[in-house]
DNA sequence: GCAAAGATTTGCT
DNA sequence: GCAAATCTTTGCC
C-alpha cells in the first residue's frame, strides 16, 4: 500500500476530500444544460475500509436524458420501480444494471416531477487510483462467474498495467472503479456529507464538445440524433469517439 | 408466464 | 468488426 500522495502530482486527498459540494441549483433547470455543466466537476468516493483510499475524479463525459418523450430514456415508459427516481428532484443518484453485469451511474436533474438525468460515461481519475485498480478487479470477480482462477490473475495484470485515464473510461467502468452499485439509487450526491458526491472543481469549466448519444439506436428520430452527450475532447479518458 | 433486448466491455478474427 | 458474458426489466400472450 502506497502512503498518500506518494510520488505523484494530483492535489492532496485531504484538499480533494474537502472541495465544495457542487451547487443543486446548477443541477435544477433545464436537464441539457444540466449535463453540461457537470463535465469538469469532481466525483468522490469517501474510503470505503480501512487500507482502501479516498478516490477522486474529474467528470469528462456525460450524456442527457429528458422526459418521458425522449425515445432513449428509461423513464419513456413512464415511473416503474426500477426509474422512479428520475421524478424525484436534482442531486438524486440513479444506478441501474445493464447488460446483466455493469451498474451505470446517473445523477437525476431537473425540477422534481420532470424525469430526468445524466449518465456519468467517463471520469479521470485524480486519486484513489491503486483503490480503482482493486475495486475494478473486485467487479469482474462479482460479475464473470465463468472466469477461471487463471482468467482472473490475467485480468489482475491487465489492471496493473492499465493507464489511469483509462480506469473509469465508460459507464459500466465509472460504477465499478468508484465501487457503485444500485444500493447506491436515492443518494443525495450534492450532500456535503455523503460518501459518494459530486463537488466543484473550483476552477473554469473545460471546453465542451457535443455528439449525439451513445448506444441507443433502438431510439426513434429525433431523440436517436440529438447532440445531449458533452466530453472534454482534452480527456484521454472519454471513452469511444470524440465526435459525431 | 415467457421471450427479447439492453444508456457495456473485452477479446478474438 | 463481431460475439460472448449475464440478468433485470419490459412487453406480449
Amino acid at each position: 500500500m502506497r502512503g498518500v500522495n506518494e510520488g505523484d502530482r494530483t492535489p492532496p486527498s485531504d484538499a480533494l476530500g474537502r472541495l465544495p459540494p457542487f451547487d443543486r441549483a446548477r443541477l435544477g433547470g433545464d436537464p441539457v444544460e444540466a449535463a453540461q455543466s457537470l463535465v469538469g466537476a469532481v466525483l468522490l468516493r469517501e474510503a470505503t475500509s480501512p487500507g482502501s483510499e479516498l478516490r477522486a475524479g474529474r467528470i469528462v463525459e456525460v450524456e442527457a436524458y429528458v422526459g418521458t418523450e425522449d425515445r432513449a430514456s428509461h423513464a419513456r415508459f413512464g415511473p416503474t420501480d426500477r426509474n422512479r427516481i428520475m421524478w424525484s428532484g436534482p442531486g438524486a443518484a440513479y444506478v441501474y444494471l445493464v447488460y446483466g453485469m455493469y451498474d451505470c451511474l446517473n445523477v437525476v436533474v431537473g425540477a422534481p416531477g420532470v424525469p430526468a438525468a445524466v449518465l456519468v460515461r467517463a471520469v479521470e481519475p485524480m486519486a484513489g487510483i491503486e483503490t480503482m485498480r482493486t475495486a475494478r478487479l473486485a467487479h469482474a470477480a462479482r460479475s464473470r462467474r465463468a472466469w477461471s482462477p487463471d482468467r482472473l490473475r490475467a485480468e489482475a495484470s491487465r489492471l496493473a498495467g492499465l493507464d489511469p485515464p483509462r480506469l473509469a473510461s465508460g459507464p459500466g467502468a465509472v460504477a465499478a472503479a468508484f465501487s457503485i452499485d444500485r444500493s447506491a439509487t436515492g443518494l443525495d450526491l450534492c450532500a456535503p456529507d455523503a460518501p459518494l458526491r459530486l463537488a466543484d472543481a473550483g476552477h473554469e469549466p473545460p471546453e465542451v464538445v457535443a455528439t449525439d448519444r451513445i448506444g441507443i439506436g433502438y431510439a426513434a428520430e429525433p431523440w436517436k440524433s440529438k447532440p445531449w452527450r458533452f466530453l472534454d475532447p482534452t480527456s484521454r479518458a472519454v471513452s469511444g469517439r470524440r465526435r459525431r
